[in-house]
Order: structure tokens, then sequence, then C-alpha cells
DNA sequence: AAGATGTCAGTTGTCTTACAACTGAACAAC
DNA sequence: GTTGTTCAGTTGTAAGACAACTGACATCTT
């Protein structure tokens, strides 16, 4: 607490465009405006917000884009019905599995069950997007809460994004992180999901028979160059895990 | 094919700055710029395309909020790394459960297991914002390829939405298609996913013991008012079904 | 020689002004 | 009752000007 945060900008940098939308949005919402009103004109918008027409109208172009206006051309703009499907942090949201399980309520304990380096599968390969011949480190992991296993985990990350021997490195915290103070970090992923059981070695090797019903996400995470980094196979507990989104 | 499409627009309806979205997306796939390629500025495009200045910059700006392209101000645009997460039909997409699974190869056959007129649970309610006192419809069904079940579901639909008797309705076809014939049109839903096993007397009563663990979506859908209209659980059975996204 | 400061060119961000295009309502003509 | 015209209000597009930002380079100071 005695530590001051030097990142204080003094000004917002987002362009006004952006800063208006937002605050469109929340305009819409505070004065209860529902689907099918109408909007102020660009005119009664530009007096009230102080701002010129062109920013005003890149501002009201994104709320279109968004879904939460529609214009008609010498009518106006119009609320539509987007506002229904509001989610709290979907599913679609890329963050990592820690973050994801603190929103639920869990504070996991991350236990390392493995940690080796071996020739991909071909699957592996595929996604990762790796010659032949190169390397993954493969990383299996259990996420327990009050000592109840809930994540069942296993990453897969080409050897040669992580330097140094394996046994050197902290393997027990965000993977994300890591890969982030190697210059690779994780900004997005392609993901499935899909109810499964446990395989059974994982069962009979980590006396999980009591596990349930596994929702499990399967997903290849691409740093900001595009290139994939991460390889991740992870089954929530079906009992504890559901993920919400919209759909438009 | 004797019939003759009289909807034929002599014009683009769009604006020209959602047009030069969507040619400045292919511009970017077709001359194969990488994240991290920088886009032409503003006044060459201006001067390829034969636009004015606002119009490129309104299109620019629904480029930066789809992701496709960053912008510095000073330096330029560039373009992002987000084709690298390119989903096809994510779970996000709105559709029909006969339409969904057509898309995986399975052409169902639609059992409707029962029908009936109830006083809604609290959560069904709450979910279709009902009144007291008033109703909804139960529909449960089962939908089989090849006489095996891929997917039970219970919907409810609230009462007043569908005038006259319900054995006069025809409940195997698309509840959404039913309800657009009522003006009612469903288009949008929140929705959850989860694992689950069926619940027992659902696999008792209809014999369902080798289902196996369900992904379960659980959605309200909303219609063009923001109305509430159907409120579904779907089960979808685990072997058969995975549904893709991105995430950013 | 190294570091700090200032200048400049190129680019994006914002603004002002003007005219074009569209929509629905109102009214006139048939 | 139907069709055509006009009008007011609104959005769509354009041209021109100046502000703000960034990195590269030059100059000054130690």
């Amino acid at each position: 607490m005695g530590k001051r945060d030097l990142d204080e900008p003094l000004r917002d940098a987002r362009t006004l465009a952006v800063q208006l939308r937002d605050r469109l949005a929340d305009l819409i919402r505070t004065e209860g405006l529902k689907p099918g009103d109408r909007l102020p004109t660009e005119s009664q918008l530009t007096q009230r917000f102080r701002i010129s027409r062109p920013a005003l109208r890149e501002a009201l172009k994104l709320l279109e884009q968004d879904g939460v206006i529609s214009v008609t051309h010498g009518l106006g703009r119009f609320v539509t019905a987007n506002s229904a499907v509001q989610v709290d942090r979907p599913i679609t949201v890329f963050e990592s599995v820690t973050d994801m399980a603190r929103h639920y309520g869990y504070d996991t304990v991350n236990k390392v069950l493995s940690i080796a380096e071996e020739t991909p599968a071909p699957l592996i390969q595929q996604q990762l997007r790796l010659a032949d011949g190169e390397r993954v480190i493969r990383l299996e992991r259990l996420r327990l809460h009050n000592d109840l296993p809930l994540i069942y985990s296993l990453d897969y990350v080409p050897r040669g994004l992580l330097p140094g021997r394996l046994f050197d490195i902290e393997w027990s915290g965000s993977l994300l992180a890591l890969l982030e103070r190697y210059r690779h970090q994780p900004r997005m992923s392609a993901a499935s999901v899909a109810a499964v059981t446990l395989p059974d070695e994982i069962v009979q090797r980590n006396d999980l028979r009591d596990f349930g019903p596994a929702l499990l996400i399967t997903e290849t995470c691409f740093d900001g160059t595009g290139t994939p980094v991460v390889h991740a196979a992870v089954y929530h507990r079906g009992s504890h895990f559901a993920f919400s989104f919209a759909r438009k």
C-alpha cells in the first residue's frame, strides 16, 4: 500500500468516438430506453456532448455494429432488442483458468501431476503448427478447491518457446503469465466445448472416481502475432461449472 | 424455378462505410497481409477507392472494433492477429436445434414425449418474466438420428403467445418457426452450457440408460422487441456434439 | 562520447461547412 | 380510393482546415 502506481494517464487515451460509444450505451441504459425507442438526432447529440458531427457519427456507427441501435436513413436511430441478452463474463472472454475459477469463488491450489518434454502427437503438432522433429512441453495439472479436485488440465507448449531446463521453471503458477514473461503472451484462442467423462487411466491414476461428467474445453491459444503458443485440454468438474454466452 | 424473385434491389442499400469495411477486410485477405503489416494510409485509400475521408474513417473504425486492425495515432493502422481464431459456426450463433443438428450431419426425427399447460416453476416464471397466475406450455421432446436418441429437450412457452387448443397445434416441427407464425419470432438468446447426466426419472421413463454425459444448454430466447418467448433446456448427447467458439 | 532536448515529416484525430439522399406526412389531382 | 407532388426532418457524403501524436534525426549539454 506504500507502493505508488506510476502508470496514471492524465488523459483518456481512447478516441472520442470510442468514449462516446460507451457513453451512449450507458445513456440508453440509464434513461430506460426500450427496443424501438428513438435516439436523439445527430444535431441534438452534437450539442448535448459538445462534439463534432463526424466524431459523433463514428461513435454511432460503432453502436450500430454492436447491434445496440439500428438506423433508417431519413428517419432516425432506434434502440434494438439486444440489451435483452446481456451476459456477464461470457465463455468467449479470453482469460486464464485460474482467473476464471476465482470468478466462480474458487481459490484453487494448483498441483503439478507431471511435466515432460516429448514428441507431439499428430493433432498437437498440427494445432501448434510445429515442424517435424519439433518437441513440446507437456504439463499435467490438477486444481483443487478445499481439497476437492475441480479442474484437470493438459497443456502443450512448443519446447522452443521456453528456454532453459524444465526443472528450473515454476509450473504451478499461471501458464499464461509464464509465457508472457518470455514475450509470447497468449491473447486469444480458438476453442470448443463438449461433455465427457474423464479418461479411465486418469481416473485411476489420480483417484478421481467421483469427478462425474466433465465440461471439456479444448483450445489453441495464439499470441499477438497469430502464432499458436499453447494447446490445452481442460476438464471442468460438471457439478461446479457452467459457462454463459449470448446467441445472436 | 418459374418463380420470379421480386425483391431485387437495384442499388446496394448498405452505407459506403459498411461496404468499404467489407472491401478492406477482403483486401487484407487477398493481398496476404499478415499480423503486424501496415495498411495503406487514409490518403492513399481515399484515392484508391475514390471515397471521402470521413466515410473511409467510419469504415476503418468498424474494422478496428471488429479487431481486424489496430491503430496508433500518428503511426498508422496495422493488421492484428485475429484471423488466427476463425471459427466456423460458433456456439454463439442463434439458430434452431434442428438446423444445428443438421449441420452436424444429423437429420433428426423429432418425437413429442409430452405437451402440457401448467403453472410455471419460480425460475421459469422469472426467466419468462411472467406475472403471477400466467401459465406456460411445457413441451418435452426427443430427437433421434437413425433411431439413436441424440437430444432431449424441454421447452417452456408463455401460454398467451400461442392461441387455440394445444392438440390443434403441430408440435413435432421447429418451435422457432411456430412462434414466427404467431409473430413472436425468437431472434436471440441468453444461454449457458454445462456438463451433466440426464435426470434419473427421464432416464427411466424414456429408456436412456446409455445416453452418457450430456452437454446441457439452457437458454432464454427473446423476440425482436426483447420479450422472452421461450425458455429451453436442451441435453445434447456428449458423444455426438461439441461446440466451437473464439475467445478474445 | 553519451545523454537530453528540440525539430520535422508523416500520419491519425477532430472540427466546420455544405450539399445529397432518404423517409413519412400532408396535400392536390384524378 | 388511388396516384403524384411537395415539404420538413433526418441521415449520408464530401471538401478543407487545423490539432495531436509518433519516430527519426539533428543539435546541444555534460
